[in-house]
DNA sequence: GGCAAGGGTTGACGTGGATCAAACCGATAC
DNA sequence: GTATCGGTTTGATCCACGTCAACCCTTGCC
């Protein structure tokens, strides 16, 4: 039988990045190994959160940011009139609640999209460790800066693409990332709604659904439900690049 | 005649953080007079940018963050086909620059509204001094947060309003940074054209114009080319909250 | 097995904002 | 003064996407 010496985690057990695989894509990411071990010090723990359930809500105060260990999440933000608008879909090794440190409050909604699991990174300690170690501070900013970029790549998306070009931008999104982890960047599951993706594209669910019909029939991918096998990246590309209009 | 001790900048002054009237909204926000001494030293100095220039563009390497410290600027993105995405409009106090960070090359292009003139701030020393000056390193994260939570907040504008809401949210939103430098939050004058409005809006100039024409037959603005005066800032408010359904 | 519930697809129709086009306005240039 | 030009306004028409509604498929429960 074995001893769990260091069980202070609701999972039992203590992060470790060093043994990590995902540290390639995660905060670690540019660390020495002594300089991992370090940050290892100061992550206090995993925590496992249910489909469905909040890592986090709006309004909360911000302690810790969290870096996904397993599973996926959303986030989205909440009008008082009750819309929703998802502003992102993050997976394995992505860092969540960075919304926080502004306003000492999280501004979002972090939800799991599948059961997962988190590590949590007291971020008062992580600002002081990083004050230590050049690199692990270069990397955090990168991580922030990163996801700067990537709203605005979102912005670009909402504000001036079409259906069609949106949903292919999204897919081949998703398949850049699977491919980074390893996992397949022809064939996936998407883990959210159509309504989800919908509100993340500024789109209906009933629009997301046509334009994936419309792509089957163009052969462009396969959709199964939720399952999706990508035929023809190139053809997706190029759907992208100059749909709009077809000058 | 003035002897110009450090001339070292175009403009021929040295930027002093201590001095400026803008700190409360910057960089300096929460650091001691001596702290801002420190961060004075690693100011590169000014650098004056004219109307329709550029202060980076995307693909340039990326060096240093710039603080606006007159005028304003905005930011956009480009797609290959040539449809612009306008991703910020930016003044007096406020941050440029932090797309860079990521991969080490801006992924935006920032261009000046109007005359202006920014703070370099080279950024391997901001990081050098923000290891040393806890205060500076929250201040920075702070900055860099804010930024991601706006970027939220222009998502759900983009995804989830209707065009006379993305202009009333607009608006509010100039009228709260007018008023935080001590203008007037009632009556300004815009530094972008209707085209750059409906861009960041995700709409076109000829809706943008009509949207000005609707509030100001209803008495909510008042509207004479590039100046606006707000006449109604509850209906307005109200306009965000409750109009796409009025259930 | 039947049946309920939650998600997804598909069709018919309506509409908000895009598009196209003309005119207007205020600057600066001559 | 007139011409020019960039930006803005306004009107008429169009279409991509939203809305509403029916139906289907999968899963889980009794």
């Amino acid at each position: 039988m074995q001893m769990k010496a260091t069980a202070i985690t609701p999972t039992g057990l203590k992060a470790v990045c060093s043994q990590c695989n995902l540290r390639e894509l995660c905060l670690p990411f540019g660390l020495t190994g002594e300089e991992i071990d370090r940050l290892d010090e100061l992550v206090a723990g995993r925590r496992k959160v249910r489909r469905q359930h909040h890592l986090y809500s709006a309004g909360a105060p911000f302690e810790a940011i969290y870096a996904i260990r397993a599973g996926s999440f959303k986030t989205d933000v909440l009008l008082e009139d009750g819309r929703e608008q998802v502003t992102g879909f993050q997976m394995t090794g992505e860092i969540l609640g960075l919304d926080g440190i502004s306003s000492e409050t999280h501004s979002c909604n972090a939800t799991a999209l599948e059961d997962s699991e988190v590590c949590v990174i007291p971020f008062g300690q992580l600002e002081e460790l990083s004050r230590q170690v050049e690199s692990l501070q270069h990397q955090f900013h990168k991580v922030m800066s990163r996801e700067i970029v990537r709203d605005h790549g979102v912005m670009m998306l909402l504000g001036s693409m079409r259906a069609e070009e949106r949903l292919a931008a999204f897919l081949l999104n998703l398949s850049k990332r699977f491919m980074a982890r390893g996992y397949s960047p022809a064939e996936f599951h998407l883990r959210m709604t159509r309504d989800e993706i919908g509100s993340y594209l500024g789109l209906k669910l009933e629009t997301v659904s046509r334009a994936f019909s419309k792509f089957q029939d163009e052969g462009l991918v396969a959709v199964h439900q939720k399952h999706i096998r990508i035929i023809d990246l190139e053809g997706l590309r190029r759907l992208l690049t100059h749909c709009a209009k077809q000058t």
